[in-house]
DNA sequence: TTCTTCTTTACATTTTCTTTATACTTTAAT
DNA sequence: ATTAAAGTATAAAGAAAATGTAAAGAAGAA
C-alpha cells in the first residue's frame, strides 16, 4: 500500500535502527546513510521521497548537507538533532528544512510529522493514468474514455466493462470472468447481460457494430479487445 | 513588503499580545481571535495566509476547529500549545495541522517555522489563485466566483461545492468523495444533500438548467465539471 | 423577531438494468 | 455441402434504481 521512500542520514547506528523499525511498522521502505556525502549520493541515485536528516554528522556539517540538497531535491526534509539551540533550529528552518524534531524525539510524533508532510506534498502530484489504443483512450484517474476526442457518454456498467477489456488488450476473456469481475459472483451464468452490454458498448465505439473491430467475439469462449 | 496575513486564534490575551509584538516586528499584518467560533468566522471573511490556532479554548476544542476549517481551508495552520501530549500531537497533526508547537514557545523559532511554512506554501498555490473557464471565473483569493463578470451570490455550500467542481475540471467526482470533501467524514451517504446544492447551483451557473453544460450528471457515479 | 441557509421529506422524472422474445451466426457432425 | 444444435445479437418492454425539484421544517444569525 504504502511504497513511499524515506532517507535516514545519522551516523549513530542505535538512531537508525530506531528509525528502522519504526518506518517499517509504517509501511515505509527505507535507506541509510551514515554520514553527510553518502546521504548526498543516496538522495541523488535513489531520489526519496523524504529525508531524515540529523544535524550533528561526522563529516560534512548538517546544515551544509541541507543546503546542498535544496540546490536540487525539492522533496520534505525533516531534521533530527540533540542540539536544542533555537540559533541552530532557526538556521536549518531557512535553509530549507520542512520540520525540526529534538533528541530524544517521540516515535509516534515523527511518524505523525512525516505522514503529515508527504501527505501536503503528495497532493502536488496529479499524473494522469493513461491508456490509448486507436482512436479510443481512457484515463482511469478522471474516469473519462474518449473516441476520437469526444467524450463517450457511458453508463457505470458500461465504463467498467469497457474498462476491464481495456485494461486487458489482446487477452481473451471468458464469459463466466468477466461476468465476475462486472456484477460478482453469483452472475456467472448471466451471459445473456454480457450479450446485451456487449451490444450497446459496440454501438458506441465501433465504427461499424456489424463488423465490430475493437470488442472482438470469441464465439464458445468469450471476448477480446483490440 | 510583506503583506500577508495572519488569524491568531487564543484566548489568552497576553499569548495574543506577544503574538502581535513578534508578528508586527516581522512585518506580518495580522486579526486576533477570543474563541473558536469566532476563529472560524474571521477565517471565512478574511481568508488569511496563515491561522496560529490553540489548542485549549473556552469554547470548541481546538482539535474540532482545526477539523471543521481543513474542510474548506487549505492554507497552513500552526497549532500553539500547553499540551505537551504525544497524542495530543499525532491528533492535530493527522487532522492536517502543517506544525505543532508547545507553549511556552520560542518567539525566533516561532517565526522561523512561520517563514518556513508559509515559502512553502506560497511557491505552490501562486498559478491556480484564479481560473476561468466559458463563462465562469474564480478567484479562490478573494472567494469570488463571476459568471459573465457578474458576482455570483452563493453560500458558503454552494462556494465550497463549485469551487471543489472547478479545482476538478474534467474529472468525475463521485457522490462519496464530495461528500467527504464538503461536509466531512460521517455524510457519505447523504447523496440528497448533493442533490439538493446541484440543484441551486445548476439553476444559478446553467443557461439552461434542464440541459446542463457545467455540471454534468454521471449517473450511478457522481458529477463532474466542465 | 425576521431572514438566510441548511436539512429533511415527498414525490415526479429520468436513467439504467434486467428480462423476454426472436432472429441471426457459428460450429461440428453427417 | 447440409443440417441440427449451440451460441450470439438486437430490440423492446417492464422493473428497479438513481436523480431532480419543490417545499416544509429546523437551526442559526442579524
Amino acid at each position: 500500500m504504502n511504497n513511499q521512500l524515506i532517507l535516514i542520514i545519522d551516523d549513530e547506528p542505535q538512531i537508525r535502527k530506531l528509525l528502522s523499525i519504526n518506518l517499517e511498522s509504517h509501511a515505509f521502505k527505507h535507506i541509510e546513510a551514515e554520514n553527510g556525502e553518502i546521504g548526498l549520493k543516496m538522495a541523488m541515485s535513489h531520489n526519496p521521497d523524504l529525508i531524515l536528516l540529523d544535524i550533528g554528522l561526522p563529516d560534512i556539517s548538517g546544515q551544509e548537507v541541507l543546503k546542498k540538497l535544496r540546490t536540487w531535491f525539492q522533496k520534505p526534509i525533516l531534521i533530527l538533532s540533540v542540539m536544542d539551540s533555537e540559533e541552530e533550529i532557526i538556521k536549518a528552518l531557512d535553509n530549507g528544512a520542512n520540520d525540526y524534531l529534538t533528541k530524544p524525539f517521540r516515535a509516534g510524533e515523527l511518524m505523525a510529522r512525516i505522514r503529515s508532510t508527504l501527505r501536503r506534498n503528495s497532493n502536488l502530484e496529479t499524473k494522469d493514468e493513461l491508456l490509448e489504443f486507436d482512436d479510443l483512450s481512457i484515463n482511469f484517474d478522471s474516469r473519462i474514455i474518449k473516441r476520437n476526442d469526444e467524450i463517450l457518454k457511458l453508463t457505470a456498467t458500461e465504463y467498467n466493462l469497457l474498462s476491464l477489456f481495456m485494461k486487458n488488450e489482446g487477452r481473451v476473456l471468458t464469459h463466466q470472468y468477466i461476468l465476475k469481475e462486472i456484477w460478482g459472483v453469483g452472475h456467472q451464468t448471466d451471459t445473456q447481460y454480457l450479450r446485451v452490454f456487449v451490444g450497446t458498448l459496440r454501438k458506441k465505439i465501433e465504427e461499424n457494430p456489424l463488423k465490430p473491430k475493437h470488442i472482438i467475439t470469441e464465439s464458445g469462449i468469450g471476448y477480446r479487445f483490440c
